[in-house]
DNA sequence: TCTGTAAAGGTCATTTCGACCTCATTATGG
DNA sequence: CCATAATGAGGTCGAAATGACCTTTACAGA
């Protein structure tokens, strides 16, 4: 790996796309930027990685710098390295992309977290579309979409995006957000209902009032 | 993304978990290094990326300065970036971790290239498992394993390790040596017929010899 | 010419999935 | 107080996919 001892050093960063469902929307976590270049552009969260600091540990900084967030109640993982050589035009400057989801239980302590940069939830579907963002970010919001869009349908990370107790609908609701699509109600729950072979999930006590039949409540089995 | 001008710079590095099929084995290319640390330890082609240069462009660079392949005919992927402090004993030094698959027609010409440092394909089921790599190399193959084991079933990167013109049969035993697992040859035939609707494989002229029955052979419509 | 082997294709039971239906349980409005 | 709307919960049905297994075809070699 290592040949010689003279070779240029760009600088590392690590940025984060955070992603929450509010109001049966999917949202991220935009900053507006205070200084040169794309002063007043909205970018998202990040920042150079410290000496001896790791990238998730960096990452995780990051999130809760921005927002404040307890990480072990956060999903973090990493995304896709961006390197283009004039990506920051300013100087070399390479980026660890990762992407965050967050519990909507947990927003409210972002919000109150943003007093000292602009800090604002974009809805993707409504807000995002011609939106400019600072540097390659938009490139880097595309890949994340992507990822977790995929990801839905294989991995359990849809469970990341509920409170820890929810219903089928709630369940629902996320995945019609994630994916931009309607799924049938009745096949969602039959799909969720094989889910609940694996005993990671278990009936809460209680019903949910919604207006209509009150739903189950489920909740994970591990209390985390 | 960024707010300060001193900030730590490690070096940056890519390397490249490069794989094929010979003899219906999935084998990687490893190199022996000749420079401290891990001298004469078995270790990923890799080396640090240039100035101005694309993270993929610096792959693709030591992918064909270890092996002379030509970029056109290798699929070649980012994997994921490592980062931890002490991966490397001397300095800080941050590794974006690429994958590539060569058809096995092409492997002489990487074989043509091994005079500078010794190069060689090791076997990833009877050679790889309980060998020593340097730094964290070992971690890096275990994920790309995991990755193009996964990819395989929905991703069409099993074309990627045949030869230009192929069997089914082929096909499948690069199937089995990757998954490590076997197919039964009727059924993997109907899934292939069934990857044959879009018009991407089209039948080749002409029979293969195989010791039985010859069989029907493909090809690719894109001819590349 | 017989036999072994692999190609090529088919059957059948099981599973999965989408579309759609029925019934249960609540709130709400006349 | 009852009809109705809305959502929860569960089931049916056919299409499609999948795994296990069988038959036929076409070659090589003894």
């Amino acid at each position: 790996m290592a040949r010689k001892d003279d070779h240029p050093r760009p600088a590392l960063t690590v940025d984060v796309v955070v992603f929450t469902i509010l109001d049966s929307d999917l949202k991220l976590l935009l900053i507006r930027r205070d200084l040169e270049p794309y002063r007043d552009s909205w970018a998202l969260p990040g920042g150079f990685v410290r000496e001896d600091e790791d990238l998730m540990r960096a990452a995780e900084r990051e999130l809760t710098e921005e927002t404040s967030l307890p990480r072990e109640h956060v999903f973090l993982e990493q995304l896709y390295t961006f390197g283009a050589p004039a990506r920051d035009p300013r100087e070399r400057v390479v980026s660890v992309a990762h992407y965050a989801l967050v519990r909507p239980e947990l927003v409210p302590l972002a919000r109150a977290a943003s007093d000292a940069a602009e800090t604002r939830w974009y809805s993707v579907a409504s807000e995002l579309p011609g939106l400019e963002l600072a540097f390659d970010h938009e490139q880097i919001v595309e890949l994340a979409l992507e990822r977790i869009r995929g990801k839905l349908d294989y991995a359990p990370i849809g469970f990341e995006l509920v409170p820890r107790t929810f219903t089928v609908s709630e369940l629902r609701g996320v995945f019609e957000a994630i994916k931009g699509t309607s799924y049938d109600p009745a096949n969602f729950r039959r799909r969720f209902r094989r889910m609940l072979t694996d005993k990671v999930i278990e009936e809460a006590p209680g019903k949910r009032q919604t207006g209509a039949r009150p739903a189950t409540v489920y909740r994970f089995t591990a209390g985390g």
